[in-house]
DNA sequence: AGAAATAATTTACGCGCGTAAATTTTCTAT
DNA sequence: ATAGAAAATTTACGCGCGTAAATTATTTCT
């Protein structure tokens, strides 16, 4: 084990007989010094659990290998699981992931960027707020910061955006729900924080169209990220005051959704996509808990692991490529109907 | 605005008309300089937008202003809660706060801890994975850094713990059940992960054998974190097999009992306090969603502001003593119980 | 006003490492 | 064995800042 502490750099190349720019370029990239130096050094490393000093790595070098992780909420599992395939990613590529959330709160985001900035990082995968969000102060970051933008878009910002195909979502929750019963009406807020909100409604008129089918719109009050009480409390109203046009709703999100089924069950209205109960409810984005509600909830599911790879592939690229990388590209996922008992 | 590119502190000197070293003095803390000279470099600052390197700072101070906060599983709403509160507590101190969280594995445990040790926190609030903790590897992280244990104990290591008085929690649950019906049975994991699961059944059981009740423990398999999944599954074999002993079950934690719920639900099995229900369900944690599970639970909630204050406030005393405390203490929080539907 | 106390400046060194250039050693291929 | 290539070593400088000591300037108080 461990004989004697290890100072610095000098001493350990010392203890292990090899220049200290070796050990560095070692540090560097261990393929880069000849196998028998590389197997002296980790003999070594292993006898005397030398780590070289992070701060002053990154101070010399030009870049450091840190990745910025920035999502609005991560109080909400779907961030939270997206964060998790994220910072796994960048350890599997030898980068060091730095998670912030913005909790919700536009002086949180942006005190994240600026911390972010601090850090120096390569690269930067920011989830934006949306609505909330400062446009100009991530405008800025990003042209300082090799930064690409996910979940939620904002236009000609950032190097690239990935996200999902929210027409696919909607056409696929749409099509079913219509296929096995009532049209269905679209259940969402009214002024919704994120900007994929407003391209489901929008898928949702556009199928309806296509369809041809009359669109039903519900939007209920509320602001900030507690989704379920507001869908709790906009399903409360709409149910009791008899305002739902038909019997089959499609939540703009199972966060929403999870709210309305909770308020079904107060109400001793029946869900289910069976003939006996009262109303179908379907959603969107397949939330951890989507599979425990009551009943369980046929929604539509992101693929995480694409999403993940292609946005730390599209990072790496404009990392390695200095932040020329060309023409900004919008990459959306296409969804994976679920479908469980509620509709 | 920013007229040109201030490279280093040196330059900002030169252009805010004071000296290096008194520049460096009010970085360290601004109240540390007279209020003229104050005023003077936070006009310059307004001006030239310049920030110190963080890298160059950090390598020359004894101590870093980071905090690490690692929680065993981010994707558990009540560890992205309490996540939240530390961290938001932390930058209101003036510190910066590292988020790192073990996805339930051992192996990312250790390497949250290694990285931190890199960064070399000034203090680090860890909440263990519990069982599958290699504790030894705790226990020398925490002999080399400032480390105060929160949610999960490990007998003797670091240098303080704050969590929650288990008895506290089972025992106004199991009251309120026994008041209000049939006996309790307790439905918890065979292996759980975390320490707390098994004081609280020890809470169940004293406390049965205060009420001289009978107590009976119903143990159901499964291993992780996907207590939802683990909780209905395991309802779903004691629901059909009927091996529940009485109608009263008191979960262990909120996941598993949002998983009882569900299948409950899809057995066709009522849940309520009321008469007409077949059974009462309550447990504890007050998990973000359990106002929304069908019927609402009734469960025992956290103090998560006391925690995080006395966490922090505790690590504070630390920081500034320089690891001298004195005797490791373990303090407990007390719960509220939470009436709601399901009993 | 002058003495004492306080604050700012000047000067200088060190932190631990990246990195470049010149040189020497070791390996590879003929 | 020997030339040429590849890798390691030696030497040296710089990164941006903390910090200490000695000096000078400014404020505060009687």
């Amino acid at each position: 084990m461990s004989h004697q502490k290890i100072k610095n750099m000098e001493e350990f190349a010392a203890v292990s007989g090899i220049s200290r720019p070796t050990i560095s370029k070692y540090f560097n990239n261990p393929d880069s010094v000849r196998a028998s130096t590389r197997g002296r050094i980790e003999a070594a490393l292993k006898e005397f659990n030398y780590r070289p000093n992070i701060y002053a790595i990154n101070q010399n070098r030009r870049q450091t290998k840190n990745i910025g992780i920035v999502v609005p909420y991560l109080a909400d599992p779907f961030f939270a699981e997206i964060a998790r395939v994220l910072e796994r990613c960048c350890i599997d590529a030898g980068f060091t992931p730095s998670l912030f959330s913005s909790h919700g709160e536009q002086a949180l985001e942006m005190a994240a960027l600026d911390i972010l900035r601090s850090i120096k990082p390569a690269g930067v995968l920011l989830a934006p707020l949306g609505r909330l969000s400062d446009k100009k102060h991530i405008e800025q970051f990003c042209n300082d910061i090799p930064t690409i933008l996910f979940d939620s878009n904002i236009e000609g910002i950032g190097a690239a955006f990935v996200g999902s195909d929210n027409f696919s979502f909607v056409s696929q929750t749409v099509e079913y729900l219509n296929r096995n019963g009532d049209v269905p009406c679209f259940f969402e807020m009214k002024n919704p924080a994120n900007p994929n909100a407003n391209k489901r409604r929008h898928a949702y008129l556009e199928m309806m169209k296509r369809l041809n089918l009359e669109p039903h719109v519900i939007q209920i009050e509320g602001n900030g990220w507690q989704f379920e009480e507001i869908g709790f409390q906009g399903a409360l109203k709409v149910l009791r005051n008899h305002l739902l046009p038909t019997n089959a709703v499609l939540c703009s999100n199972d966060r929403l959704a999870i709210g309305f089924l909770s308020a079904c069950y107060e109400l001793g209205i029946s869900v289910g996509g069976d003939k006996a109960s009262d109303i179908r409810v379907a959603s969107h984005d397949d939330h951890p808990y989507s599979r425990f509600t009551c009943p369980s909830l046929t929604t539509a599911a992101h693929d995480y692991a694409a999403l993940a790879d292609h946005a730390l592939g599209t990072l790496f690229e404009l990392i390695e490529s200095d932040g020329e990388i060309g023409k900004r590209q919008e990459t959306l996922f296409a969804a994976r109907l679920i479908m469980r008992d509620s509709a």
